[in-house]
DNA sequence: TTTGTTGCCGAAACCGGTTTCGAGTGTAAG
DNA sequence: CTTACACTCGAAACCGGTTTCGGCAACAAA
């Protein structure tokens, strides 16, 4: 062992990346032979593989992904772009909705890229530009659009992708989804064994996916108790606090008003509890209110918020598992999983305390 | 105009990228010569650099970053690695400040790899195959430790960083941070204008860095107001809701309890409301609270928490921009910036209503 | 005219991998 | 004892860029 040995061996750690030429000099072979015994080609004899593996892991060598991509056309990573003006609605999920994508990925030895933009021509572009570098393989999009240009982009400049969401109107693709209609079907179902039957709905934007999902299931559950739709008792484009607020106090100053109100996003039902309160109805009591999400505000409301909580953490790991098998057999048949989301039973719903007419009354006697 | 230019402007959106050697071909010239005309070399015409850019563009041509990676050694991506466990702090701003990376980073046409791991171990050994792949060039971390082995082997492994938070023990490097010191310095001269005079503090994880700091202001505080400190009225450790909780149980049990108390993390003063609650202490009268971090919780607590709060999103910005600037020169001197947090002003702290013997006398009826 | 400079660009090496091709073995079949 | 055929590996091309080197032309100075 002379001097030198010992330098290496010593503080200096990796002062420059060990490459797939040093262990093949290492190990008296060509780069194109270690490259084969690493990747596990039939023409190399398991003994030449096993040599060069353990020389290779002695030796600390990472196949520097980057040079991998040029030849292979795959940087293993996949891409998540994130439209931010919609972001109040995916922020307090986006932390488990990561760890989902990033340990499921880190698993298969990819990266996850993530980029931002704050309009929907911002997110095509960004889209874009991941594509033109190469920095990502595939996408994923979060909440699919009935009518969606990210798709549409994907599938011409034939960019593998999966949705979570179902698939938008006229398209066939891989896609993951929490059954949110049965949700909803399910609180209609639970309110009218409270006792309600005036219930009303809180339908999310238009262009989503899952909106229209969503009321289906509120209408399927009316009809499944026997009860009568009635289009009064449904607003639409309520996704956020305040857009919750307004619509409550559009339905509760109806003639009849509900005393139970389904809402699609937590955030709208968050706002609904603003208008009880200014009302002087008690959540729970003079209005039940069950709510799709599960957002963490909604443990700490008061009352505490009756919600179907989706796990994110699982989206994101399936989610990229589908994504990753998608890039890697472009033609295998579509992927499709749909599971269903969990009933937090909690204290925002209940048997009603009063009827229509007297909710009705409480709303005149508050506000004229 | 044959039939094969037809095609080319056809349906077929970019069947295969366009690559530096098209460019050069359509140019008649080498691709040697059209990358560094792109790259701005001394030893190219401007005339002749011109025609290349145009060239460039009505092509298409977007470099493949992964392919000058491996020669330049830049992948033009930061790397952010999270570690879950704490992630229940650091969720709630995690979209803002992926906000603010982001779009800084596309600004310079970087990118953002993110990745999660739930134990510390997890996050060094996520790190180190970033870097070994060379996927990231260089780091941002969040919530610096006193002796934070992130940063230990980063610099050891010369690879360029910057911490959210100060700079950890003994080591000198890039930081971009909120003066959670003065916050806290700030809060109790709040507290002492209201009239209080015995303050609580909760103080956060002891291997943060920001929680020293807070300490520090929470002390200094008490200094400037001419309070005598006392070290019962310091709770360690504590950072979720449920230490939060059991944390005020311990102050207010004390004989002489605090009329006020200042929480290092907002979730913490959750927990205060919680205890408060189960005592029957009405927060902001019986019992002032204020807070630190902003968490959108705080809006819908009641009452909504007074708190001060910082702009993820901006320190998002600040934070890749310094480590681009300093991965593109790596001898600068450090890059230090230090901004204040911003008070908002809610309804969890007033005047006393009461003594600390009468709030004494309330917690043991309540328990006793 | 000769000799330097300088400006500009082509040629080729290089980065760190992957993949194709073909040649040299050993073994079984004819 | 050939011949065919795996098996195994070296050699070299290739991926899409960047960077070094050197040569040619134009122009200035001698």
């Amino acid at each position: 062992m002379g001097e030198n040995t010992a330098d290496q061996n010593s503080l200096s750690k990796r002062p420059t990346k060990v490459t797939i030429q040093d262990v093949a000099r290492s190990l008296n072979m060509t780069k194109g032979t270690v490259s084969r015994a690493l990747n596990n080609y039939g023409d190399i004899a398991a003994e030449t593989r096993a040599r060069v593996r353990a020389e290779a892991d002695r030796m600390g060598y990472v196949p520097m992904a980057l040079a991998q991509a040029i030849r292979t056309g795959r940087a293993k990573s996949i891409g998540l772009v994130i439209q931010e003006d919609e972001l109040g609605g995916f922020a307090p999920f986006l932390a488990d909705f990561l760890a989902g994508v990033s340990t499921a990925a880190s698993k298969s030895g990819w990266t996850l890229t993530v980029a931002t933009a704050n309009t929907m021509d911002g997110v095509l572009e960004v889209q874009s530009r991941l594509i033109s570098e190469r920095k990502a393989d595939g996408f994923i999009l979060p909440r699919s659009r009935v009518s969606d240009p990210r798709v549409d982009k994907l599938v011409q400049a034939n960019v593998p992708f999966v949705v979570f969401g179902r698939e938008p109107k006229g398209i066939q693709c891989d896609w993951f989804d929490v059954a949110g209609e049965d949700a909803m079907h399910d609180a209609v179902s639970r309110l009218v064994k409270f006792g309600h039957s005036r219930i009303g709905f809180l339908k999310a934007g238009e262009d989503y996916v899952y909106s229209g999902l969503r009321e289906r299931g509120y209408v399927q559950g009316l009809a499944s108790a026997g009860l009568p739709f009635a289009s009064e008792l449904v607003a639409k484009d309520v996704m956020t606090l305040e857009q919750g607020s307004i619509a409550a106090r559009k339905l509760l100053s109806l003639e009849v008003p509900p005393t139970a109100i389904v809402c699609s996003v937590d955030r709208a039902a968050l706002g609904v509890y603003r208008t009880a309160s200014e009302a002087g109805m008690e959540i729970g009591k003079d209005l039940s209110v069950i709510s799709y999400d599960g957002i963490p505000e909604g443990e700490f409301a008061v009352p505490a918020l009756t919600t179907y909580s989706v796990n994110r953490r699982h989206a994101g790991t399936r989610l990229t598992q589908i994504l990753i098998d998608r890039i890697r057999n472009s033609d295998a048949e579509a992927f499709l999983e749909l599971v269903p989301a969990q009933l937090i039973e909690r204290a925002s719903d209940g048997p009603p305390r009063c009827s229509s007419a007297d909710l009705a009354k409480l709303w005149h006697t508050s506000f004229n």
